[in-house]
DNA sequence: GTGGAATCATTCGATGATGGAACTAAAGTG
DNA sequence: CACTTTAGTTCCATCATCGAATGATTCCAC
């Protein structure tokens, strides 16, 4: 194998594998309507549970600088939440003009039902595969989910 | 390394590879979340472009089977994307009372400028990679992509 | 061929998620 | 201390989405 057969092959496998990411966030993203369908539950208001789930502390202002919605969205979003069991809000001591964002019991019960069918599914594929292989590609993903975080934060600069 | 040591360590890639790509699913909604607002494009508008992208031949009913939305915002929002030019209606030959939604070259060029960002952090990480690491990836992902698709078909049927 | 049922996309009117403006409370700065 | 900035909330207008209704088309049993 040359010089010039490794590089065709290695941008080759990179682009198939940023191809199937890009439909693994479409899939995903389908499933995850369905499911707010069945719950009924917004989809945004998903999309903030996890990211108070994904972050260790979260404010509004986390959320709506997460998501891009406005401030008055957000606050609208976390009334709702609540009022559905799902987040509490607390004060936050040290700088009052702040509150911190928890996530309940209740949620993640909700969530974890709602990734009860993709997860039997997904069962089914990674059982026929290699341990030492999912590690391999765990950590992969662990990379590229940081990658993806960063570009998140230049597209908020932006 | 005993039998009990192995199964520990494949359950526990298992699960760190499932987290991973949870995590994945939110950290790539948020930023579509970011470029859909830099674009000024509602983030449903963009999860029909991916769908239609995805599927070989869309009609309104695929995308509000789909995204599990009503016929009736299904046309709200076919006629909004026709507006803005990225996509096209044309009655089906074979069944008059369906529509074929074709996508057009305009959305096409705005999905690729929203993806500039998000490619090149992730260019960063694959470029680290050994290429027969991500080719084998591609294709876990494809098959993880197949699962996903049956789960989203199961739940809409639930 | 015919009548009725089913399918598909659209129109219409009501509901509620979201953004912008205004506001209050709190923190930061010179 | 006075002024500016930050953070979250309230209020109101806009528009995405839903359910009901509709018309056109296709399917199916007789």
């Amino acid at each position: 194998m040359t010089n010039a057969n490794r590089r065709d092959m290695g941008s080759a496998a990179s682009d198939d594998l940023v191809r199937e990411l890009r439909i693994f966030a479409g899939e995903i993203e389908r499933y995850i309507l369905q499911m707010s369908h069945t719950h009924s539950m917004h989809r945004t208001d998903l999309a903030a549970i996890a990211l108070v789930m994904d972050r260790e502390t979260t404010t509004p202002k986390d959320i709506s600088d997460g998501l891009g919605l406005s401030p008055s969205a957000t606050t609208a979003m976390l009334d709702r939440l609540e009022r559905a069991g799902h987040v509490t809000r607390e004060r936050v001591e040290t700088d009052r003009r702040s509150v911190h964002v928890e996530i309940t019991d209740t949620a993640i019960a909700v969530g974890g039902s709602m990734f009860g069918i993709l997860a039997r599914h997904m069962r089914q594929v990674l059982d026929t595969q290699d341990d030492a292989e999912l590690a391999r590609t765990a950590a992969l993903m662990e990379q590229i989910n940081t990658a993806t975080r960063a570009a998140s934060a230049e597209a908020a600069g932006a």
